[in-house]
DNA sequence: AAAAATCTTGACAAAAAAAATAAAGAATAA
DNA sequence: TTATTCTTTATTTTTTTTGTCAAGATTTTT
């Protein structure tokens, strides 16, 4: 009953872009050094999540990932949908799985238990976004990094 | 994000003893072969069930596991917290862990978003109970056996 | 008292999934 | 052209889950 730390890393590194670079490319070596995550396991999570289509890369120098759409437009649910495949407690009332349907399926009694815990987890997570992240991000009193692309000395 | 089958088959061999034996006495071989578990595995489930004062059990001869309490007073949230270790979707937040609190905790802006969703299972969870299922099971159809020690051939 | 049925305990093994690392390659900016 | 950064695919390691085994203890039945 725990999620993947690809949902964990995943929702805090989309998370990261928005804070500290509004969304604007952001390189995995930041973000790893960071959220102290692996830079490899980033961009392993990250390669799912662009498929998703909620970031985009630009390579080179100067490049990184990016948000294809606002933090307000970003919820929890549809990055964990991504990493985790979907979001129920049991795979036998999954939709994908559902070439494969439990056999007991007409015998089950705890199947419409399952089907209402993912249901409500479903609603929860879809309720949040990550433009709320930042917002309580910002009440914790977590410092704002600006990219250095952004910074000139003056 | 998914329970375990110890969670799982728990819930439905808990059931099963409710249902078909009315909470008394029932042998692991009759649940196996109703639910369809190995009947070792039942075993191992029901040793953590019975630690954690849900059944009790009798050997010898027509002896079996039972229930402790009544089905309207057995929650699936109950059972779950022993098979799974506790419901949350992740350790950080997790009461049993808090000896080793994850290290990001002050900077961690997705804890209260885990925990939330935490709390809205353990909710769900608590608020269901064996009987309910038992009902449940009426309308669905499924046939009651009788324990072969309440048979009697006239 | 003996035999059969049943749970008990702890260890063990197999399988699956998760987590993390690696390396060669392609694109892009400077 | 070179350094930087993402891309792709593979591999390895670790952890968790799932399941099995066997010897032992208890109780009922004969």
């Amino acid at each position: 009953m725990k999620l993947s730390t690809q949902s964990r890393y995943g929702v805090r590194a989309i998370f990261d872009i928005a804070y500290h670079s509004d969304g604007l490319e952001t390189q995995v070596k930041e973000i790893s050094r960071r959220q102290g995550i692996s830079p490899r396991y980033i961009e392993q999570i990250f390669q799912k999540l662009k498929k998703g289509g909620i970031i985009g890369s630009k390579r080179g120098p100067s490049g990184g990932y990016f948000l294809n759409k606002k933090p307000e437009e970003i919820t929890i649910g549809e990055i964990i949908r991504i990493t985790e495949g979907d979001i129920n407690p049991v795979s036998c009332v999954s939709p994908e799985d559902s070439t494969i349907p439990c056999e007991r399926s007409g015998e089950c009694v705890t199947q419409f238990v399952w089907n209402e815990a993912g249901k409500r987890l479903k609603d929860y997570f879809d309720s949040i976004t990550i433009k709320e992240l930042c917002i309580k991000a910002k009440e914790m009193g977590i410092k704002k990094e600006f990219d250095k692309k952004f910074m000139y000395y003056i």
